[in-house]
RNA sequence: UGGGGAGUCGCCAAGUUGGUUAAGGCACCGGAUUUUGAUUCCGGCAUACGAGGGUUCGAAUCCUUCCUCCCCAGCCA
């Protein structure tokens, strides 16, 4: 499937996994896949699937998964259930290797009352408000909280008061102690555990203190003995905050120094005219501009999914895009390259019309018909062939005839000849009555012998009117896109269009999520009954 | 103006211990095969590596100055 002189692809990750790999530095390779469950996978996500599974699959390690469900206001289960359902679609495994930060709650707890024992952890009574006052600004340094002195017996009965519910959300926080006036500012004594008298989706009421991303993120790498957290370039300046907290247990003995997790970072993935921000598809859902989070028209997996792109292809676009530090922003063409390369090889070709146009045989007998043999895939033999009826009246694509041809046009037209695929070539006669009229020569029927006698260029498809079967067809062709990157308003709707197509027969059976090739057309998923457009074919008479 | 990152062809991206003519993919442009104007195939496509200095026999790779872009002041992740 990969077009020889395809890269190997190195990049960067491989090479620092390669070097820890060489020195011996850990047991084996362990990275993870961290999602929030607080919505839907996206096409970004998958380059991230596909770096972290591909990672441990190339070096024979293993890859997690791992729901980081940290902030239980905004996580749910229907959101595991499905980041779950797409991870396995993309054809990832992660065998027995589920978790959740949630699971680790008790332990997190644990290490937090160590690092208050130890000085390292205080429980600070100011205002969010105060906090932010006193945190300084870019520029300058921050000031120490009041209640930074605290002593540790206070500090561990104010962390149990907070632990035990006594204290009402924003009372009180833990606090890294660290350093007030850090040039970086995510040193300035973070926060590591908040109030939320809240419902988690998986520990109830057990907690009203929850861990922030900071605090439990590294330490849930250590805990899974992740040799290398792969994340995004955001998070570089969070790197010295998560060594921080992992060196501090190591201190103490929890983990072993030399096995800590590495957090390297990469580009997140951009992509023309799509929208990939959380906030913004959440927004198209609820404001009902889509069906749903699974809509074909939606940048994410399940609506990819339904789209009809393929997890191969898929693959295939996060080998393509590689993997670095510089901001990407991949051209949407480079996505539907790969699915057009991955589904050219799993569709098979079948004959139908959108937009249909009557064709009448004029020598051919009113209540004749014959079968003609068409192929399955034209480089696939192995796939044998189907028979599709011929008869005096067929559909033709509307577009396939021209009164009054442009130059370089070489389908119907008055006086011209065409090969109706797969049957046979007729001779244009011109336009009567709303059909176009033609006359067939019967000596060229495909498959006999002599048949390719005639040399025409045209060449177009066509179904027997008789025998046609209607079905829908939608045009999904275009994504919600995003030319302007102000807001909603401005999002483009992309095309759904529904038009009546003739269809060969077979298709009427078609199984929900089959793929098929229309012949000239592009590439469709059977769904629901009809049938989605999900990948236009090149075309290079359109183009000029 | 503090800190952290990044700048190689229109879009990605190899290259990074300095050494012949700067991989590859997408896009684009030619051409060949073709019963999909598809696929496949062949060819073209950066004297140039953000800019300027410097070191060197030799630099995208080292030094230096400058420019541009991205991220950080949530009790989000």
């Amino acid at each position: 499937m990969n077009k020889p002189g395809f890269p190997s692809a190195s990049n960067f990750v491989r090479q620092i996994v390669e070097a820890d790999l060489a020195a011996g530095k850990y047991p084996g390779i362990r990275t993870r896949f961290p999602p929030e469950p607080n919505g839907y996978l996206h096409f970004g996500h998958a380059k991230s699937i596909c770096l972290n599974f591909g990672i441990a699959q190339q070096y024979g390690g293993a890859c997690h998964l791992r729901f980081d469900d940290t902030n239980p206001t905004k996580e749910e289960q229907e959101y595991v259930d499905s980041i779950k359902e797409m991870v396995r679609w993309l054809g990832f495994d992660w065998k027995q290797h589920e978790y959740f930060a949630s699971d680790y709650f008790g332990k997190l707890y644990e290490f937090a009352e160590d690092l208050v024992r130890r000085g390292h952890a205080y429980v600070d009574s100011q205002s969010a408000d105060e906090m932010r006052q006193n945190r300084g600004t870019l520029t300058e340094p921050g000031r120490d909280s009041p209640f930074r002195t605290r002593g540790v017996e206070e500090n561990l009965d104010l962390l149990r008061a907070m632990k035990g519910g006594s204290l009402p959300d924003g009372a009180a926080v833990l606090r890294a102690k660290i350093d007030m006036a850090s040039p970086n500012i995510n040193l300035r004594d973070p926060v590591m555990y908040r109030i939320r008298h809240a419902r988690h989706h998986r520990t109830g009421n057990a907690w009203c203190i929850y861990p922030t991303y900071d605090w439990a993120h590294g330490v849930s790498d250590a805990i899974e003995r992740i040799s290398h957290s792969l994340c995004t370039l955001e998070f570089e300046d969070h790197r010295p905050l998560y060594e921080w907290f992992n060196d501090r247990l190591a201190e103490a003995g929890f983990f072993e120094k030399r096995f800590l997790p590495k957090q390297i970072e990469f580009a997140r993935m951009n992509l023309t005219y799509v929208q990939l921000s959380k906030r913004k598809l959440i927004q198209l859902v609820e404001e009902k501009h889509v069906d749903g989070w699974d809509d074909p028209r939606m940048p994410t997996l399940a609506g990819a999914r339904r789209r009809g792109y393929t997890p191969e292809g898929f693959r295939l676009f996060a080998e393509r895009i590689g993997v670095s530090k510089a901001n990407q922003m991949i051209e949407f063409a480079i996505l539907e390259d790969c699915m057009r390369e991955t589904l050219n090889e799993s569709a098979p070709r079948r004959m139908a019309v959108l937009d249909p146009l009557k064709l009448v045989v004029e020598n051919y007998p009113e209540g004749k018909e014959e079968l003609c043999e068409v192929p399955n895939h034209p480089q696939k033999p192995e796939w044998g062939k189907r028979q599709v009826p011929f008869s005096r009246e067929l559909w033709i694509e509307r577009d396939d005839y021209q009164e009054a041809p442009p130059k370089g046009y070489f389908r119907l037209s008055p006086g011209s000849q065409v090969r109706l695929r797969y049957g046979f070539v007729v001779r244009c006669i011109g336009m009567k009555d709303g059909a176009v009229h033609c006359t067939v020569h019967e000596d060229s029927k495909s498959g006999t012998p002599g048949a390719d006698q005639y040399k025409v260029k045209g060449n177009i498809h066509w179904v027997s009117a008789r025998h046609a079967h209607a079905a829908e067809v939608r045009l999904y062709d275009r994504l919600y896109s995003t030319p302007h990157p102000e807001g909603i308003e401005h999002l483009n709707p992309g095309s759904k269009v529904t038009i009546r197509a003739s269809l060969e027969p077979a298709l009427a059976n078609a199984k929900d999520g089959e793929s098929f090739q229309f012949e000239r057309h592009g590439y469709f998923v059977a769904d629901g009954g009809g049938f989605n457009r999900t990948v236009t074919l090149r075309d290079s008479w359109a183009k000029k």
